[in-house]
DNA sequence: TCAAAAGTGTTTGAACTACACCCATGT
DNA sequence: ACATGGGTGTAGTTCAAACACTTTTGA
């Protein structure tokens, strides 16, 4: 008889310009690795799609309920769980932080969002996966506008290469990347400008148009940067 | 207490430049679907990586020994199995198929070679898995040199042009393939010519330098096609 | 008036596409 | 000699990369 335990766990990204790329773990308050940050995640109930599940242990350990949500992958060696045999099916989303509170509630101690690039020890095989994650996100945001789930409604341009710089971690050039992204022509310019938060001009505000992105792709176009 | 069982099954395609493009299955020769073709695959032993257990399916159900192997997805519905909750999680591999006899051992029936778009029904979700499986090789291929997984070690260029046809399923300029397959210079002529497969003029036979290519890749080349 | 961030256009080279004729071999 | 498949080059166009100054705002 087979003894062998399945659970899902996220890497779930948030953006904003001032914090740049984070992702949002969880503290364990039951050993092992008991005070570590973790991935929020948990079993799989018998009659529970692994999507469901995923979503069911964000809601109850972070508080967050995710539009954007992709499986990963699976992670399966013998010995990643010092307990038993634990299998996790890792899935990664994307959120905009300030749609919602983060809470913790029943399994976790607490809850938080860390910068990608200043992450604490985690728990089991977490890092892995966290690397996985951003790898994927790295290679999906350039031919998937998956971007414009990390970002409110509205948004300065400059955001958008922000949110490009700060997950591919390096530099791009500004009137290129403008000009390769407005020539897919499913972002609107709003009549609205940013709020200023400081000093600077403030930016015309775009939307991402949703329809018009599924309208072209059934045209043909491929959105790549 | 949880009741899930964890299998792994995967998609081995094989490529011949008669056949085509080819997947292998096997005929079930138990309940549920009975006399069905399926995907090779079987339940993870309590102390077995993933990998481990997919590698040993293969050789129990079929024989072969695969040497391009890669994670796909997991499949998780609670009722994809008709018997009780059953999560596969999937891989896909690549075989030259003339470098093995296939056969059927412990859990199969039978097992054969299917043309990729000549296949019979197929048990549980498979059919899912196996169009999953396709669409990532499709992908994959067009950016990582894995075509050569399916070749022979010396092959005509034609193959090449052939098997890419085949699993992208659309035509190929020959000259332009060449051009650009040929300028990322992992590609051997060795000075051997095709032995003659009916009428035509025998084309040069090419080798695929493995070390050249990571040597190339450290240095900073991309392939893509 | 200065500092900070947004807005914008041109030039150059590289890469991709389209395309057709000759060559070596077997029958 | 003919049928089959292998081998090859060029011209035109499109796309990507590099690059700097002006404008609007707040302090």
């Amino acid at each position: 008889m087979q003894n062998i335990k399945v659970a899902v766990d996220a890497v779930v990204f948030g953006y904003n310009s001032k914090d740049g790329l984070q992702v949002l773990l969880i503290k364990r308050k039951v050993a092992p690795f008991k005070d570590s940050w973790a991935l929020p995640g948990g079993l799989v109930g018998d009659d529970e799609s692994l999507e469901d599940a995923i979503q069911r242990e964000l809601k109850e350990e972070t508080g967050v309920n995710i539009n954007y949500l992709e499986q990963l992958y699976s992670f399966g060696k013998p010995n990643r769980d010092p307990r038993n045999r634990v299998i996790s099916i890792t899935y990664y989303g994307l959120v905009r932080p300030d749609e919602f509170e983060i809470k913790a509630d029943t399994d976790a101690a607490e809850v938080a969002w860390f910068n990608s690039k200043k992450l604490p020890q985690l728990a089991f095989d977490h890092r892995e996966i966290l690397t996985a994650a951003h790898e994927r996100l790295k290679g999906k945001i350039l031919y998937q506008p998956i971007g414009f789930e990390l970002l409110e409604k509205k948004f300065p341009f400059s955001d958008l290469e922000k949110l490009y710089m700060a997950v591919l971690d390096r530099a791009i050039d500004r009137r290129n990347f403008k000009k390769k992204v407005l020539k897919y022509g499913f972002l609107e310019q709003t009549t609205e400008k940013q709020a200023h938060d400081g000093a600077g001009r403030p930016g015309n505000l775009f939307s991402f148009d949703v329809d018009k992105y599924y309208q072209l792709q059934k045209q043909g176009i491929n959105f790549e940067i």
